[in-house]
Formats: structure tokens, sequence, C-alpha cells
DNA sequence: CTTGCCTGTTCTCGATTTGTTCTATATAGT
DNA sequence: ACTATATAGAACAAATCGAGAACAGGCAAG
């Protein structure tokens, strides 16, 4: 989005948020400060072509913002508690919380992080990085081989890699021996 | 790449980072430093050349960034076990996913619904819903009063709300004082 | 209905910006 | 001094921009 489409986005925003309805392209003019219509609607062709704005064809202040997929923030829910409504509709714009570069998708298998709330056949989303702070939980790299997803601390001169399940061992290793390919970012789990 | 080149690179990703499109020429000759266009003109061939960077031939400001996938989806990953690659590099598309009319976000409070990897602080999207089929898990409105997330059974002609939690016990309700008001589509807990 | 104003849309024009190519100059390495 | 390379700067065509004119359809008042 270029500066001056930024800036009639933004007027049609706030038009639609405060009146209710969309901003006539004299009224954007004239809110911008330009002098020709021509040229608001130009800048507003190109939004729409672009998907960032809807425009109902043959109606005067056509104009809607196209829906995001935010996800309303209505409370907390507890065992046997009433929901704690919270105050504002906060919204979640999951897509700009997941729009961190180089993101990547594993699914889990098997149960070795269990007591971390990762079941089996969950999606981890996983940040690219070299290293981590002790206890994150990293896909490590073992001799080069064997990718495995564990909570890391790094102390003593040497690895612990640590499973979240008691039927597994934490497993040492030389710091030679283990490369952080990544750190947990975010856990999905669809039901449905 | 070479060292202008990687500056150029930088003014260039970083100009589309933050005013989201692309740098004239001019401005990054400025940016960087150079007194003419046509030294960068030189260098942005050569990354083009590359494949590092893409050019709309014919457009200003036409330089783009090679594209990242959404979040591709790498392969499976266990304990232990090396990553099992997953042939071709699908994509998931979370914008698509949670593109869901009515759904809605609940905080997970308590530890009730350890034992399905619901933990405290969880993020559950929940769909409304009138009904649920056995076994799903829910929000239940008991009594018109306390809404909290269970699993749920309806037979015998009564309802049971089951925490997965062995320091829980189920509860069992007549079916009127049971409404479902959604049931649980995803769970997505983030850990930066 | 008709009328008149607002609105959306399309077009052209001149000025400016932009991408591109070219040549000349400066610099570094041999 | 010679060559290769990097930079500066000029020049040109195309794209873009803002202004303004013109026209048809929407919309409400009479």
């Amino acid at each position: 989005m270029t500066q001056p489409e930024r800036q009639i986005m933004d007027f049609i925003e706030k038009h639609i948020q405060t009146q209710g309805y969309s901003p006539s392209v004299t009224e954007i003019m004239l809110g911008i400060g330009y002098k020709s219509r021509g040229s608001v609607h130009r800048y507003i062709d190109s939004l729409v072509r672009k998907g960032l704005l809807l425009r109902e064809s043959g109606r005067n202040r056509g104009l809607t913002l196209p829906e995001k997929p935010k996800i309303p923030l209505l409370g907390r829910i507890a065992a046997g508690m009433p929901i704690e409504a919270i105050p504002e509709s906060e919204c979640v714009d999951f897509y700009e919380k997941l729009n961190c570069p180089g993101l990547y998708q594993l699914i889990v298998s098997g149960d070795s992080m269990i007591d971390a709330g990762i079941c089996d056949g969950d999606s981890v989303l996983i940040q690219p990085a070299q290293s981590a702070p002790n206890g994150a939980i990293v896909v490590a790299l073992i001799d080069g081989e064997n990718a495995t997803l564990k909570r890391i601390y790094q102390r003593d001169g040497r690895v612990t890699l640590k499973a979240e399940n008691p039927a597994y061992e934490p497993q040492y290793y030389r710091p030679e021996q283990v490369q952080v390919q990544g750190v947990l970012f975010c856990l999905a789990r669809f039901y449905r």
C-alpha cells in the first residue's frame, strides 16, 4: 500500500467507524486535501484491485471493508465458573500473529511432550533459530541425524534435552552433538 | 552477495517492511548514499539475476521480495526420530482454516482439561452451536449461570460433563440444566 | 412523474517521477 | 602505464500523478 493509498484507507476506515457508512469520493477528496475526484477514484480502484477494499458497484457510498479473520476474545472460562467477560471485546488477529517470517509447521508424532500439553498429531509452528534460551522447547537435531522436539537446557558445558513425559529420561549431550533448528512459536490443534 | 548488494538488499527489505511497498531507485540511492541512480540500478540487476529479488518490469516501484510461503508443512517430528519429510511442501493456510463465521476465543483458566492437553492460559476457539456429539469438548452453561469447558456425554436421559483431570469427578445433570453454547474448534497456544 | 444535486466513473492534459541505458570519470590492482 | 571495475552524471522513454472536464446513473424533494 503506497502512502496515498494508506491515507485514503485510513480515512475510509475512520469514516465507516464513526458514521457507520462509506464516505463519498468527494468527501475523501476534501478530507485528504485533493482537488480532483479522479485522482481519489484511481487510488480506490487500486485498493479494490488489491482486495484491500470492497465496492458495491452501482451504489453510492458503496465501499466496505473486507472482513479480516478476527476472532473476538470474549473472556475467560474455567471449571465450574461463569465466563468472566473481558470488558472491551478485544479482537485477536491470528493472521497478524502468525505473520512471522520463516515460520514453518511440523506435526507432532508421539507422546514425549504430553505433560507440556503437546499431544500426538498436534501442529507446532516453529520459528527458525540457531540458539534458544534455557527451558525453551526447541526442534533439535542430534548428531546431524535425528530431529526431535524437546525442552532444552544448556549448562555446565553440556546440553540436556528433556522430554515432558515421566516415561522418558532426560538425554545428555556434548554441545557439538546438538544443533538447534528452531524454537517452538505456537501450538495449534484442530478439532473439527 | 557482495557488500553493496547486501546493503541495497537490506534497504529494500526494510523499506518494504516499514512502508509496505518497494522503494524507487532514487530513494535507494539517497538512502545508501550514492550519487547516481545508474550504479544502484546495476546492483539491482545483479540481485534480480541471482533470484534474490523480483522485479515487475514496466512498473514503477515494482521490486518485491521472493515470496515466502505461508506456513510450509515440513513433516512429522517425533521423539528420537528424524523428521519424516512430507513429499510436497504442503502449505497450510491458517487464514482459510480459521475463516469460520462466528468463531470466538476464550482463554482457559484452570487445569480441569489438562489431560486433554488444554492448559491454563491457552486460547480456545469456539464454534457456536446448540448441540454437540457425544464426547465432544464444549462450552456448557450450567443452570444458566456457570459456563465451563468440558467433555460432554448425553445418554440415558442425563448429561455428563467430564473434566479431563483425575482430580475432578464427572458431573451429572438433567438435560434441561445444561445448555451447549459452542463446540471446541481449535486450540492455540503462543510461546513467544 | 420531473427536476436538480450528488455520486461514480471515465477521459485527457501537463508536470513530475521513475526505470533504463549510455558515456565519461575516478579508483584500485597489476 | 594499462586494465578492470565502480561511480557519476546525462539523456530518454515510459509510468505515475494530480487537476480538471464531461457524462450517466442514483437519489431525494417537489
